[in-house]
RNA sequence: GCCCAUGUAGCUCAGGGGUAGAGCACUUCCUUGGUAAGGAAGAGGUCACCGGUUCAAUCCCGGUCAUGGGCUCCA
């Protein structure tokens, strides 16, 4: 969000400068501090720092003012060349630690890059004899430039938060602490930035779910735990509803299995070797281990496998809406985006190799066919491939990898959707494909996750009879197209800004009857919406009456603040016409119109799933 | 888990060492009103929890729990 499409050579440099000027300002208040990195990012700045103590929220203001003071004195950006082991030894005398790591790294392998994410190519250039400093202050870094002459050119900025950054993404590394700033060339971008941020608070999930009473949490019940609520089973009911008739379509299956499980299948599934971490602790019942699932595939494993399969049903494609538990690291959660407990969308699709690709490529087009539905367009596909050099971290059988990536790479071609790899990422069972959208607040999300599974067949015996009588290993697509309903209800409320397409709103249509004499004809439209029929993923057309003392202005307000898309009021003229006066959530007033046509209307935009006019992003 | 911040009525928030305040929501009464807030009255809080300092703590200090912004991790 609030960052330019394209921003130019100048912007990125001034931001880069004004993490300098930070860094001597802060050099200023804090001689000790000793300094990690600092890039520009997509509308300003940050700069990893340590200081002893630490620098608390209220410290940002004093920093800033002496930022100020810097750029007003015009402080210079001044370049020196200089021998790489020349410069180890300065940033040595200067107790820079940090750097005098990163110099050591330029010498010994060239570059700095964690990874392609992390990499800061501000530090160095590629000559490894020597390297730039500048000197902006007192404040003396490695850096490759360029940089602003002097601060005065230094355009607006402000500093916006202050948070923990492990030294080079690692958490086993010391923590040091990262300020974001933002800059910009114009007053004006700087505050529209600002506007922007406190725009994309106002449809947060979290607090949109509060207003329209979607979910709650409870202290009482544990943190990560959602608690539904009526209005906010709606929605789930509506996707589930749509999952399933999107599924009968590809041929899927509906199965059940329970929540708790013994721990020798997980002990065969690989997730007691492998993703214990993520696991709860497990329950002792009558001197068995019994732990609650992190995943559905074991169970559907031995659903597959408790008769002999022929070649003739594949691929078998079992779905559940499973209820798994993870344990998640407390600050990592975030209301439904990140929860320990949560629905998956799971299916599991037993399939014969050569039909592997194609069944692939299906679960692609149906993920499209849903992002088509919620009008998505920022989405793309993350292929994350093992690091082959450290197979340990996975099942270690590395024909078998490259076997099933090539398949999932033959996929993605020929789906044509975009796609990005991302090395050292996949399951322990196999390469995965996770779908990445970007949330109206800016956030980018894996939604999905789709893995090709080359593992189970050995640990579960999973095969069929081919033709000719011979036992044959299937392979195990998993796939999740809408996630969790968790994660993918969180995602609408922002991308819907609680604004919901009729098809999901919690309710669809609220009468109003201007005065009490009216009620009987708003009893009557409410029988005549129940009664047309309309097919919802409820059961039937969610129509209140707002039958309260308010006056219709205040009626009219409250349906407004629900984002309830349609408000039909009543009064002597609808009543003696049979008709209804449309109101959309949108401010718009259709007028009177005839009951049945307002139900064709609705029909209409409910089984079609029609979009909603999509508000400012 | 780690760094920083926050926790006062159902919600949004103000206050501040001497047993608590507003708006909205809620209840009751009046109002029967034509496209985003009609009027009045009332009820509602161990100021997250546990400890400490103090004559006195909601306020200061420590701890715990929870929430938020990040880091790590992930659907």
């Amino acid at each position: 969000m609030c960052n330019e499409e394209q921003p130019d050579s100048f912007i990125h440099m001034m931001r880069h400068s004004t993490a300098h000027l930070m860094a001597a300002a802060i050099l200023k208040l804090w001689p000790e501090a000793r300094f990690g990195v600092g890039p520009s990012t997509d509308n300003g700045f940050f700069y990893d720092i340590e200081v002893p103590g630490n620098i608390k929220e209220e410290d940002l203001n004093r920093i800033e003012q002496k930022m100020r003071s810097l750029k007003k004195h015009k402080v210079t950006f001044e370049r020196s060349e200089i021998g790489i082991d020349d410069a180890i030894a300065q940033m040595e005398a200067l107790n820079q630690p940090y750097k005098v790591e990163l110099l050591n790294l330029l010498k010994d392998q060239g570059t700095t890059a964690i990874s392609k994410e992390l990499e800061d190519d501000n530090l160095a250039e590629g000559d490894l004899e020597s390297v730039s400093f500048y000197k902006t202050g007192d404040f003396v870094d490695l850096c490759r430039g360029p940089h602003l002459d002097h601060a005065g050119y230094i355009r607006h900025f402000k500093l916006i938060k202050l948070a923990g950054a492990y030294w080079r993404g690692n958490e086993k590394n010391p923590q040091l602490q990262r300020i974001y700033g933002l800059a910009f060339k114009t007053k004006d971008e700087l505050d529209k930035c600002i506007w922007e941020m406190e725009q994309a608070k106002l449809r947060d999930h979290r607090r949109v779910g509060k207003e329209m009473s979607l979910f709650t949490f409870n202290d009482d019940v544990g943190r990560g735990l959602p608690l539904w609520l009526p209005n906010g089973v709606i929605i789930r009911d509506e996707l589930e509803h749509l999952a399933r008739l999107e599924e009968a379509k590809d041929g899927y299956e509906r199965v059940v299995t329970p929540h708790i499980t013994k721990e020798d299948l997980f002990y065969r599934s690989g997730h007691l070797p492998f993703y214990k971490d993520d696991m709860y602790a497990p329950m002792d019942i009558d001197g068995d281990n019994y732990y609650l699932k992190p995943m559905n595939c074991p169970h559907h494993h031995m659903i597959y496998g408790h008769r002999p399969r022929s070649y003739k049903e594949l691929p078998v494609r079992l779905a559940e809406y499973g209820v798994v538990y993870r344990y998640e690291d407390s600050g990592s959660l975030s209301g439904l985006m990140r929860t320990r407990g949560f629905c998956q969308n799971d299916a599991h699709i037993y399939c014969r190799f050569d039909q592997a690709k194609d069944e692939f490529l299906r679960v692609m087009r149906l993920h499209a066919r849903y992002y088509d539905l919620f009008d998505i367009k920022d989405y793309h596909m993350l292929f994350a491939k093992p690091d082959m050099n450290k197979l340990d971290k996975y099942v270690d059988e590395p024909e078998k990898w490259r076997a099933a990536m090539d398949v999932i790479v033959q996929a993605m071609e020929e789906s044509g959707y975009p796609y990005r790899e991302e090395e050292g990422e996949a399951a322990f069972y196999g390469p995965k494909v996770d779908f990445m959208i970007k949330s109206a607040i800016g956030n980018q999300y894996a939604i999905s996750t789709n893995q090709l599974d080359f593992l189970a067949t050995d640990r579960f015996n999973l095969t069929y009879k081919n033709e000719d009588d011979v036992d044959s290993p299937v392979y195990v697509i998993h796939r999740a197209p809408l996630g969790s309903h968790e994660r993918f209800v969180a995602f609408l409320i922002e991308h819907f800004g609680g604004a919901f397409p009729v098809w999901l709103a919690p309710i669809q249509v609220v009468i109003i009857p201007i005065a009490d004499r009216h009620m009987d004809y708003a009893h009557k439209v409410q029988d005549a919406l129940f009664g047309a029929g309309i097919p919802t993923g409820t059961g039937t057309v969610r129509v209140k009456i707002d039958d309260g003392r308010d006056r219709m202005g205040k009626k009219i307000r409250n349906a407004q603040m629900q984002k309830i898309p349609y408000m039909l009021v009543v009064g002597d003229k609808e009543a003696e016409a049979g008709k209804v006066a449309v109101r959309q959530r949108a401010g718009e007033d259709l007028g009177a119109m005839d009951l049945s046509a307002f139900i064709d209307r609705l029909r209409i935009e409910v089984t079609t799933r029609k979009m909603p006019e999509m508000p400012e992003a």
